[in-house]
DNA sequence: CCATCTTTGTGCACGCGTTCACAAAGACAT
DNA sequence: ATGTCTTTGTGAACGCGTGCACAAAGATGG
């Protein structure tokens, strides 16, 4: 999920993996909803359940943020709710803005997990001059022209970019330019950062395209059993019928259209 | 791999380490936006530079795929496209229905990069009857009742769920029920399934929260360098003193306080 | 046909993350 | 207090993924 960018020295900053990291805010929703239910308190392997997770590596997962559980009791859900809260920073307003308002920058627009969270939406911005003015969420757009005052006045440090893919590393490097240290990016590209920044993409046709080679896999393993052996994953050198030969200039590339040009939608 | 056995390639499927199946996606679409600029041959160098990875770790990644390269020249950009479209199950039609059509769920309808890499849109569903038969994206909307009868009848194997958290486990029970082996979940809640079904998931708010704790690490370096040591994040074993005390009956936990820190924490 | 130069394919080592399994820490009952 | 019982916290082993470094493969030029 993490960009390539930023490399974990380990040798700086004290501990926490970055994989424990990624699940805190896991826990944090299961502990959530068990606050609100008034449990008091909890056990590695209840929680590790309602997390999805394995028992011994939620436990493991906590003992680098310290030893907040009672051995022969558990957790203290109101405490290891408040403990999390911090160490994710989530104690603190984190102003965010989102630029592109196509159909996925209102929607994240709208979207209720971020007030509740302690992130709020400082401003959404858009290029389009007929946008500028218009509430969406019931926030006004404001026009790409004043990023930077909008980022530098409200100290924002967190960006959103749902913008079309052509503009994205645009966007991105006056984001950064402006004071952004973290980007959280839709649009279908490899963003390049300075050292510092970090960025976490979410790719909505690369996780389909993930889906589709396990589903292939599955389909395969079926059909392979009593079926012909070359169905449909055949890597056969040779096998190129309708494979381009090497060397062969663009000749099957039609169907590229909608890909780099996507407006304001999803990752592509 | 390589032990000993023969010079088989070992190209055969079962291969292809999870790791390296979601960068295909990423490759891919390097390799479509230079054969789209007509680039006949590309080396693992630049293609890894316009991937965003390390060229070592590509060369690997298209091992597990087979020799396609050619040393002393590169990769052939139609061939490789082809070999990777195939391996991840490109080739064929997947029909993708959709269901909660928020607005999330309008917004990945409207998503251009659905058609263009092999995945349509066969339906949009929804529970409130008030949006059946409206037409979002140019796709009308069916009522969530008759979500059985259009898996079946599309032989649809990936289901998108863009539900409210609440109601996300029932679709995804009754997606799996149907027949959908893949699941991509938009709602922030664990999904559970039988074996056999692949899961994967998006979430806006882990991703936010997950920035939010590099943002915080920085800032936290920046300050302790000069300013007061115990600023914001540290989990100094003894510090705990004002958080909420483990045991301390659920009575007023809510406490917090060394320095600014907000209240309990958040809602759900 | 041979020399040289480029780039792939991969053996190897290292480090992170996961999992197991268990000793230590406490709660609780007697 | 003492013993028993539960559950944490973690040492250690293992496996996966990453990146280095280089030999082999093939193109290219003489």
């Amino acid at each position: 999920m993490a960009t390539g960018r930023t490399h974990r020295p380990a040798t700086r900053s004290r501990g926490i993996p970055e994989a424990t990291v990624a699940r805190l805010p896991l826990y944090l929703r299961a502990l959530t909803a068990l606050s609100e239910r008034s449990v008091p308190t909890v056990s590695s392997e209840e929680l590790a359940a309602a997390a999805g997770v394995n028992s011994a590596k939620l436990r493991k997962d906590f003992s680098y943020l310290g030893s907040y559980g009672t051995r022969g009791v558990g957790y203290d859900v109101e405490y290891l709710v408040y403990q999390i809260s911090r160490e994710l920073g989530l104690t603190q307003d984190w102003p965010v803005v989102i630029v592109g308002i196509g159909n996925l920058g209102a929607a994240l627009a709208g979207y209720g997990g971020f007030a509740s969270r302690g992130f709020r939406v400082a401003a959404l911005i858009d290029a389009d001059p007929a946008m500028t003015g218009k509430p969406v969420a019931g926030i006004p757009v404001q026009h790409s022209d004043d990023l930077e005052k909008i980022i530098s006045e409200d100290g924002v440090s967190i960006g959103v970019i749902a913008t079309p893919a052509g503009v994205a590393q645009q966007v991105c490097d006056r984001l950064v330019a402006a004071g952004v240290t973290s980007i959280l990016n839709f649009a279908p590209t490899v963003l390049s950062v300075p050292d510092g920044v970090d960025v976490r993409k979410v790719d909505l046709s690369i996780e389909l395209q993930i889906l589709a080679f396990h589903e292939q896999r599955k389909a395969g393993e079926e059909s392979s059993a009593e079926e012909g052996p070359e169905a449909l994953a055949e890597p056969e050198p040779a096998a190129a019928v309708v494979a381009p030969a090497p060397r062969g200039t663009t000749g099957t590339t039609g169907r590229k259209g909608p890909d780099g040009d996507v407006p304001a939608v999803m990752p592509a």
